[in-house]
DNA sequence: CGATGCTTTGAGGGATATCAAGAGGGGTGG
DNA sequence: CCACCCCTCTTGATATCCCTCAAAGCATCG
């Protein structure tokens, strides 16, 4: 397994390039680990917190309450992964962010260390930059997923980017990877109801392109899944191969 | 009418604090002024531009064109906005940026001009990136709005969102500002088709809180339209007042 | 072994999509 | 100056996808 700085240096070599220098400064800056639980709260709604956390094993996903207590899930996050990288310049969240699986952890960074290595090494702020911008790529993504698509492409694409992301972070084993969440909240992902979630995975089950169970993804056919999914990896900006 | 460096400068001051010599180096920019015509790209998807843009006059819009030519519209912007900002630090832009009406203005910034500011004035690059981390609040807000809520308070909060950032931006007058889209635009931004966009307007309309029509948004209730939308601006990160 | 939480299946209803066509308004050309 | 066309808005009718309600399987756990 990775170090924390492995971790947090591979995600960011995917898109940026640092020199020798810019992350020998990252790996100095000194943090905390955390073990959270699943469905437990590492920030909440309308915080502002003096730090930052990068997720390092687990899943970590960020969601809205909305009124009448409905859930959002906005995004999912794997190792390497800086949720909220935002708050570093950022006075309140406007989101939660939670951790999905048993023995999730994230390393836990001060936001005023982070903005002492960034003032010394401009290479490392703009790296972080990039995360943030990556993110609202894929927000954008969600936007039109959530929006243009039925539930069944809807449904894959959101597999597609999982699957694709994972494999990146070198998380994809034997044509599967882990993504903790249940039906429900697959649903609360996608806007639409339980029922239909249920429903849809069955009909994507039955392509034979793709399973999702046991809070396992697992795909058979990248291709055909890609297909009914209309997926394009392009916005999440990884450097080719 | 505000010049370039006015506009601009009211938009980052909004939310970050700037020096005086920051904002001197930043009126200092060198730039050039494009008009645009109705539905014209200022930017099109999968271009590597040299430059951004920041919106002066009139409004602009950011889409994704899906499999099928369908089109998806992101979000809105106005005097001051920033539609592109992330180009400065990012490949290939995933989605396309048009002009909604006549004689929409945009300034030109070369990205090399922006960038030898921001190494000299670190706060100016800071502010810059708020506006792109606001931009990823907006988006987070879309998603919920398009896959948590029925087409009425969909509509409504898609409303209240333009209206009060018109009234942040002084382009509310007499309770109506500028809003140049079509019907067909409006349901390409909602994820509702346009014959529902029609009945769900005429429904919010009987309500008497809101009216949308020949391109102008008028708000009649804030109040109301605010309630049917569950509209909270927090997110918009603007200071108080 | 009952309780609890998640998944699965069935039935019915409702919100929204699709199909179709007319109305209104502005521009253009004969 | 009128006729025509094109674009957008509006309204009606019908279809369908998805939601809500309901309840039964199935595993895990105390």
């Amino acid at each position: 397994m990775l170090s924390v700085q492995d971790t947090l240096l591979r995600k960011l070599k995917a898109h940026s390039l640092l020199a020798p220098e810019d992350e020998a400064a990252l790996r100095g800056v000194s943090h905390r680990l955390r073990e959270v639980g699943p469905d437990e709260d590492i920030v909440g709604q309308g915080d502002v917190p003096p730090v930052s956390i990068v997720v390092i094993e687990g899943e970590v996903a960020r969601y809205h309450t909305l009124y009448g207590g409905k859930r959002q899930y906005l995004s999912f996050h794997l190792a390497g992964d800086w949720p909220d990288a935002q708050t570093l310049f950022f006075a309140r969240l406007d989101h939660a962010v939670c951790a999905l699986n048993e023995g999730a952890v994230v390393a836990v960074f001060q936001h005023e260390h982070l903005r002492a290595v960034m003032a010394r090494f401009p290479a490392v702020g703009q790296a972080i930059w990039r995360e943030t911008l990556i993110d609202g790529a894929i927000f954008r993504a969600a936007i039109s997923n959530n929006s243009a698509r039925n539930a069944r492409a809807r449904m894959a694409h959101f597999f597609c980017e999982i699957f694709f992301r994972a494999s990146r972070a070198a998380l994809v084993h034997e044509q599967s990877t882990a993504l903790p969440i249940r039906q429900s909240q697959l649903g609360e992902t996608l806007g639409i109801a339980l029922v239909t979630v249920n429903r849809t995975l069955r009909a994507l089950r039955r392509t034979g392109s793709v399973d999702f169970r046991d809070g396992r993804l697992r795909v058979m056919d990248w291709q055909a899944l890609t297909a009914i999914a209309e997926f394009d990896p392009e916005y999440l900006n990884y450097r080719a191969g």
